[in-house]
DNA sequence: CAAATGAATAGTAACCGTTACGATTTGTTG
DNA sequence: CAACAAATCGTAACGGTTACTATTCATTTG
């Protein structure tokens, strides 16, 4: 997603332009993986050392219901990165070493609900967690 | 798995037989869904009111570690629940409301691995989320 | 363009699941 | 049954997250 795609989406939605908005935004589209709440608040933290985790978790939050970011959890603790594609349902191998992600095509979904017949299917989560070619070497 | 497979497990292991690891082990061979640490807590705390979170934590974690017991993060609690069947690798659909789960033989990885040459791949995770039939009821 | 107003933020403390640790008790082994 | 290591208790600390009030800021409107 790009940041014009983002500040579309906030705007249709009432949000305001703020300077820690513009800040946030700017760091995951220049980020291409996910990051820890912390992480996002150190780097917030080097321009705007008083600023609040009030403000990180808000935002985040917004953002990850108004589909600009994606959400998963590691190991205990919230990760975000920049929405690779709304399109398009994918899934992401991640790298356990640095973050970075890799688009997954298939859905296994496909394949699996007819094995639950009689179920409610709500959501689904498939992630695949290891070392990418980089961080390998 | 059985209350005796545990057992065997854990004096294979040199673990002691105590009266805490007994009603742990009774609590989940009677329960066949997931429970949080919180949940089996409170159940130890009925007949053992000033029994230690050390105790449930390191208990749980050995448990989970022999594979007595499967374990997962859901809505960031870990979550605990007899291990179905230490042979066959599987799957689940973890229903919201109760707990309860249903084993899914479907792997998506032998699809998605040729997808991943030159990943290390070192584990994944696949669950599905929604209502068991009794639950939508 | 200035005042009004509601959103956004700062500063800080509380919360909750989990982990840690010294002191004590308990299970097992010889 | 003595001795020793394992297990537990009681309690405090920890880390990520949430919550709250006062203040500041972005936008709207006269």
């Amino acid at each position: 997603m790009t940041l014009d795609e983002a500040w579309r989406i906030l705007s249709e939605h009432q949000f305001k332009r703020t300077k820690n908005r513009e800040t946030l935004l700017e760091y995951f589209a220049a980020h291409d993986k996910y990051m820890s709440a912390m992480e996002v608040r150190n780097f917030m933290a080097q321009d705007n050392p008083g600023i609040s985790y009030d403000t990180i978790y808000r935002n985040l939050a917004t953002f990850s219901e108004l589909k600009i970011l994606e959400e998963t959890e590691l190991n205990g603790e919230r990760h975000f990165r920049m929405q690779c594609d709304a399109k398009n349902h994918h899934h992401h191998f991640i790298c356990t070493e640095c973050g970075k992600t890799r688009s997954i095509s298939h859905c296994p979904m496909e394949i699996v609900t007819d094995e639950l017949s009689g179920y409610e299917v709500e959501g689904h989560k498939f992630e695949i967690y290891g070392k990418c070619p980089i961080c390998i070497t």
